[in-house]
DNA sequence: TTTAGCACTCAATTCCTTCGAGTGCTAATC
DNA sequence: GATTAGCACTCGAAGGAATTGAGTGCTAAA
């Protein structure tokens, strides 16, 4: 049996309808707005039930989509649901605001997204690795422990507190800073510390010990836990999937391990957009959730994603807008952080 | 009508049972456990009610204690729980892990008193105008954007975007850090930008506007957003009261105002203990709450505070207990931040 | 003053009934 | 042959009556 036309209408419109309303859609319903009757329409059902696309909770209610027919709808049937005037400019809005650094454009936009969508948001600062050191900065702290200070091209700053050999005075660590500033100034952080080794000279070369451990230290630093903004995880309180506390308990518990939530964006990175659908999530706090994600770009080198966590049954077409257009903002903003050199 | 020992005696064991089971109290459950029967106890519990210390959900339902109980049992009942050897080990663990700084360190307490108590807390971070400046770091980011880095004598350290002037390059921010820091070391915060105007010289007289709009940004960075650690707010899920999806958006939603935290935390921070019972609470979400609050002191300055908010019902002696242990805790660490020097 | 006894109350639970949205199947229609 | 009208059937949701039981207030006896 195929998917034929009218088989793909139907599926669509149930899905359509199955977003809106969150409740089984029945066949009646659907024949109000389409040329063909209850009947036609209930024997349709029955095929695509077969091929799995669709699910009956119980035998006399109407049909859900499955997993599947999202996944159908999400790569063939949806349609670009294109954002109001209004609504793109209170996105926009959220960007201008915020021009106090990268973090602060990031966070900004997590809040940005879970508020436009009424999903839950996560957005991922920056992998540090890709963008090039321009200033660092050791400030004494107390015997044994300095912050260090890291500025990178495109404005995303880091404090790290570090030890410090206890023989090292406050002079010697801004010298040492400069240092490191002036030899190290545009390289990528990734590429610091295994440079350092073979190019140690002059000063540095007295301190190498410390040096190393120094900048392992400030690579290793960024624990998940800073390093994901989330925003609106409690959006998905509103929707009836969640009436019940204890999913809810659930999903918030999930949500909340920055550390996975940190890895599950890294991993969507690499690509311009992901849709995760249910079961497909690896996290699972997020069975009945899809995750929709973006990743951005500086330099034409994609350093970070951000992302949309919703019930299975969420506005793709609009969540993938909203995205495709934050990523652009984004691209703006991020661009605008190099060109002021 | 007077409140004699015995009224005493059984209201305190309703407040006690009903802390632990959340369901109205009856006369017969009671009566096991004590010496009078259940018909004495129904007589004492007619006039703690007329009293306004009891009220019945229904005509044929135990009793629950009024706010007014709350405040009698807090102020003057309950005996002071006391720590498990085990749960003080568990909550001093907590204190040794992160000693990175006193930011981690309070985050980590958040996340303590979370864990431990089951309830929601909130930390407030240390006011930074009543600590001394150790050292002040402009680190350039962009034209006409830099980084100011304050660390202060409790070893807080603070980010803040700033606006510098085009013609100040560099080299000059470096020189105006160290002359900051020379002039102002071991000044309050809260002093720098009086003092400034009267003392200014050298160097820094050139860029005196510079220099005064630099300070008050910094020092009126401090967002209530960045200002309380909160931890655990989904734990209040786990309890009866919040078995409501509804109430439970009410809550999450009050205590996530991070501002009013702040505000709720600075205003205790005056006060060694502070117990705020339901309605007693400012914030409409925290109607059916109660918040316990405690102060934590630099150098017998209180500069903080931190909480737990829990249901009405919640086990005030615990807390209360948990919370002396945790600023006991505190007072230690923080001043091993001062004495290394 | 205390307590045993008893009638009374009322939320919670359980069981039934009704209602209606929805289905599958069949036979008539296009 | 595809479509649709018609109809019997299913089953969850909503509502109502009966039952249960924890708890009360009052009274009279100890």
């Amino acid at each position: 049996m195929e998917l034929d036309q009218r088989k793909l209408q139907i599926l669509r419109a149930i899905v359509d309808e199955y977003i809106l309303s969150a409740s089984p859609v029945g066949s009646k319903s659907l024949s109000q707005n389409s040329k063909w009757s209850s009947a036609t329409i209930r024997n349709e059902m029955a095929d695509l039930e077969t091929l799995g696309y669709l699910a009956q909770p119980h035998t006399s209610a109407g049909r859900i989509p499955s997993e599947k027919a999202y996944r159908l709808y999400v790569d063939q049937m949806m349609q670009r649901a294109h954002l109001s005037d209004e609504e793109s400019k209170l996105l926009y809005g959220y960007f201008r605001e915020h021009v106090h650094g990268v973090d602060a454009v990031l966070r900004s936009t997590a809040k940005a997204l879970s508020e436009i969508t009424h999903y839950t948001a996560v957005v991922m600062m920056p992998d540090i690795g890709v963008n090039r050191l321009r200033h660092l900065q050791l400030i004494p702290l107390t015997v044994g422990k300095a912050l260090a200070v890291v500025v990178t091209d495109a404005g995303v700053s880091q404090n790290t507190v570090i030890d410090v050999p206890e023989d090292i005075g406050p002079e010697e660590l801004d010298r040492i800073s400069k240092a490191i500033t002036a030899r190290f100034s545009d390289c990528r952080m990734s590429t610091v510390s295994s440079k350092l080794v073979r190019e140690l000279g002059g000063e540095l070369s007295q301190r190498a010990d410390f040096v190393e451990s120094l900048l392992s230290t400030i690579c290793e630093n960024r624990s998940g836990d800073r390093m994901v903004e989330l925003s609106g995880a409690t959006n998905m309180l509103e929707y009836p999937e969640y009436s019940d506390v204890n999913k809810a308990k659930t999903f918030l518990a999930t949500v909340e391990q920055k550390d996975d939530m940190y890895r599950m964006l890294k991993k969507a990175s690499s690509m311009e957009f992901t849709v995760t659908i249910g079961s497909e999530n690896e996290q699972k706090g997020f069975q009945d959730c899809s995750v929709v994600t973006a990743s951005y770009r500086v330099n034409g080198t994609p350093v970070g994603s951000f992302g949309v966590i919703g019930p299975t049954r969420m506005d793709y077409a609009r969540v993938l807008s909203i995205l495709k257009n934050v990523q652009t903002n984004l691209g703006t903003v991020l661009q605008s952080f190099l060109k002021e050199e």
